[in-house]
DNA sequence: ACAATATCCTGCGAGC
DNA sequence: TGCTCGCAGGATATTG
C-alpha cells in the first residue's frame, strides 16, 4: 500500500513524466472517486458532474507536482489542484493504453501485461500523446478538484503533522508532536502526528528501533524515543531509495514494483525467523489492524 | 471528551 | 469441486 516512500517515488516520477503537459480528456469508469472540494466536499454521483469535471480540467496545465503525507498534488492553471489519494489499492500508471475488450490493454510495450490494468479505473489524457492512468483494485483513492488556493488552507492537509524527512523535523520537534498516551504504533500511524507512515513501515520503523508496536508513548524511555525518530529516517529514506515496497500491488508509475522487499524485516513475516535474533516473528491485533514484531528484539515490558 | 467500531470495496484463502 | 464466509486495510463517520 502506498505510503510516504512510495508516494515520493510516484511523485518523482510524474514531474519527469507529466509536469508541463495539458489535460486533453478523461474517462473513468467509477465517478464514486471524484470529488469537488472547496469549502464542501461534494460526491460526484452522476454523468453531468463527470461531465462537469471533464471541463473543469480541460486544457488545463500540469504546473507543480507535490507531496504532502500520503497525498498528490498536482497544481494546475487557473487556480485549480487536483489532489489524489491512493490509499490502499491505488497507484497512477503513465503510459499509453487502448480499450480492448472492456480491460485496458498497455500500448507500449514496456509496460507490464499484468492484472493491475484490470483495475484502472480513471484515464487522463495528456498532450505529448501521454496517458496518466489510476490503477486500483479497491476503489478506495480519492481524486479531489480544489482552487489552489483553498486546498493550501484546507483541514485536509494542515491537519497533516510534520513531514518526517524535513530537515525542519528534529527530535525535539518529534517529541513535541507526540500525545501523551496512546500504543506507539497507532501513534505513528496517525497522519496528525507524523505525515506519512502506514502499516507497513511502523511495523519496520519499531523493529529497528527494538520498540514493542503496542507499548504506551508515556512509557518510552529517551533512548527508545530517539532509537524510533532515528529508525523513521532511516527506514523511510532506505525505502525511497529502493523505489518503494513490492509487497502489495504498488506499482511504479511504469508498472515496475519498487524493491524495499529486501529490506522488510518483520511486515507479513508472521512465523519467520528475525533477521537479527532469529527468534519467531509475532502477529498481534490492534485496533483491526495487525502488527508485526520480534517478541525477543522488541519486548513488551 | 475520547475511544472503539462501522464503512467503503474486492480478491483471496479457509472451511465445508 | 464449488460455494459461502470472513478478512485485510487508510481515513473518516458514527456509535458507545
Amino acid at each position: 500500500m502506498p505510503e510516504l516512500p512510495e508516494v515520493e517515488t510516484i511523485v518523482r516520477e510524474l514531474r519527469k513524466k507529466v509536469l508541463k503537459r495539458t489535460f486533453f480528456d478523461m474517462w473513468t469508469d467509477n465517478p464514486k472517486m471524484i470529488y469537488f472540494c472547496n469549502d464542501f466536499k461534494k460526491q460526484v454521483k452522476d454523468l453531468r458532474d463527470i461531465n462537469e469535471f471533464k471541463k473543469e480540467i480541460k486544457g488545463k496545465v500540469i504546473n507543480n507536482i507535490w507531496r504532502r503525507g500520503k497525498n498528490i498534488i498536482f497544481d494546475l492553471s487557473k487556480n485549480k489542484s487536483l489532489l489524489i489519494h491512493q490509499k490502499l489499492t491505488g497507484h497512477l500508471l503513465v503510459g499509453q493504453w487502448t480499450l480492448n475488450k472492456g480491460l485496458w490493454e498497455p500500448i507500449d510495450n514496456n509496460f507490464l501485461k499484468e492484472p493491475v490494468n484490470r483495475y484502472i479505473h480513471l484515464m487522463f489524457w495528456l498532450s505529448g500523446d501521454l496517458m496518466l492512468a489510476l490503477s486500483d483494485l479497491r476503489k478506495f483513492a480519492k481524486v479531489e478538484l480544489w482552487d489552489s488556493d483553498k486546498l493550501k488552507k484546507s483541514r485536509e492537509l494542515n491537519e497533516l503533522g510534520p513531514e518526517p524527512l524535513d530537515k525542519n523535523f528534529t527530535f525535539q520537534i518529534f517529541k513535541n508532536v507526540l500525545p501523551k498516551k496512546g500504543k506507539i504504533k497507532q501513534v505513528l500511524m496517525n497522519q496528525t502526528v507524523v505525515a506519512g507512515i502506514g502499516n507497513i513501515y511502523s511495523d519496520e520503523i519499531l523493529w529497528e528501533a527494538r520498540v514493542y508496536p503496542l507499548k504506551d508513548v508515556s512509557k518510552l524511555s529517551e533512548k527508545e524515543l530517539n532509537e524510533i525518530y532515528q529508525a523513521i529516517k532511516k527506514i523511510l529514506k532506505t525505502a525511497i531509495k529502493l523505489k518503494g515496497e513490492s509487497f502489495s500491488d504498488f506499482r511504479r508509475t511504469s508498472g515496475e514494483k519498487g524493491n524495499f522487499d529486501k529490506e522488510r524485516k518483520v511486515y507479513q513475516k508472521e512465523g519467520e525467523k528475525c533477521f537479527r535474533c532469529g527468534a519467531t516473528i509475532q502477529r498481534v491485533k490492534l485496533g483491526g489492524r495487525s502488527a508485526h514484531f520480534c517478541p525477543v528484539c522488541q519486548k513488551s515490558d
